[in-house]
DNA sequence: CGTTCAGTTGACTAAGGTCAATTCCCGTGG
DNA sequence: CCACGGGAATTGACCTTAGTCAACTGAACG
């Protein structure tokens, strides 16, 4: 085992206990995979068949509506990357993941996950954990479309991920927030017009 | 055992198969309870400590943001109830579920339906296709709230749940849309104007 | 130095929000 | 039986904001 898995050990080690055996078996299981930009990591149709855990680089979550790409998440470093409706269902994806950095990920197929579940010493209660915050974030960001308008989404955008805001377009943030790039330009207009430290002072 | 626990029974049966000795244990494990209108099933800020099935009635999910009230689902005959985040992580809840008629459940607590998963055959199978089934709802109610406008809402919704819209009212429905009632009584007689059969033909 | 693409800006349109008045429905009490 | 009251629903006037189409700017790149 070469690869550098130190970060995707340690993640997973935030979450639950690993010995000696876990690691090495997380070794055996995951395996290296690149992606470069551009490329996908599923396309809307395709069954999703991996997990990948993402080392460097950047992907996007997005539906395609006639021609209108809708970016409803984001993944980028130390962050498992999954179509999970898809992979556990094992029906074709809803959604596309593709990266739009080059990016360098560990994979493991749905077989080896299971092995992962049955097999580490608290597998179970990884997976478990795993979808868990995967559905707590999902119904936050339902929650925020429902009650933020697109204005506030942005703010929570920059607060959230303020490193984010600087490696992709606005194109992504505005189909992130729910608008088109137009009125994102307008919202940073109408900001820059009346307070010019918005970072500290969301209103 | 002497509760009408048959829609209970039939409803896990449709998810996984069930022998006598399971469906005993279902009757021991769950208790029935009621709910008059208004009454809540959990409210924001306390912790879900348990599942309901309902038998007969019909509750509404909604987050309460400044006074306004944001539904973002509903529970009728036959459904699971429950905010699974707080549920899951026994933290308060974000969210209401409240009884908008008088409703009779059967309600399961946190440590029983622990022994639910692991005494029932197919328990833990079953404990994760219902999550599983959830996730995926909240996916497409999320990726509906991104794509679809107010209007093709409502007609998703009255599609999705042709006759529970006679059963509330448009205070509610137009929540569950996303607009105020004023908004979606606007969306209704611009329907008038043009097209008096909507039900057959989503344009 | 032109091409290209991201980002901005302007003019106009469409649609929901807000506030307020009005109508409709239904149950209650005189 | 009818008048009244209250909540639900509708409608009108006006405002705000995002969508749309188009023009323009600016920076990166060959």
């Amino acid at each position: 085992m070469n690869y550098p898995l130190t970060a995707l050990i340690e993640t997973i080690r935030h979450i639950v206990p690993l010995n000696e055996a876990d690691t090495t078996l997380i070794g055996t299981l995951f395996q290296p995979w690149s992606l470069k930009k551009g490329d996908y990591f599923v396309q809307q149709g395709q069954v999703c068949q991996q997990v990948g855990f993402i080392q460097t680089g950047l992907v996007r979550y997005f539906v395609n509506q006639d021609g209108d790409e809708k970016i409803y998440s984001f993944g980028l470093e130390n962050d498992f990357v999954c179509d999970y409706e898809s992979f556990l269902s094992q029906q074709p994806c809803r959604r596309t993941i593709q990266a739009i950095e080059d990016s360098t990920l560990f994979i493991i197929s749905s077989a080896n996950l299971q092995r992962l579940f049955t097999e580490l010493n608290y597998g179970e209660r990884f997976g478990r954990i795993v979808i868990e915050q995967i559905f707590v974030q999902a119904m936050g960001q339902l929650v925020s479309l429902y009650t933020d308008s697109p204005e506030v989404r942005y703010q929570v955008f920059l607060d959230a991920y303020p490193t984010l805001a600087a490696r992709i377009t606005q194109y992504h943030i505005a189909s992130y927030v729910g608008v088109k790039p137009q009125s994102l330009s307008r919202i940073r207009a109408r900001w820059a017009g009346k307070d010019y430290n918005r970072i500290s002072s969301p209103e």
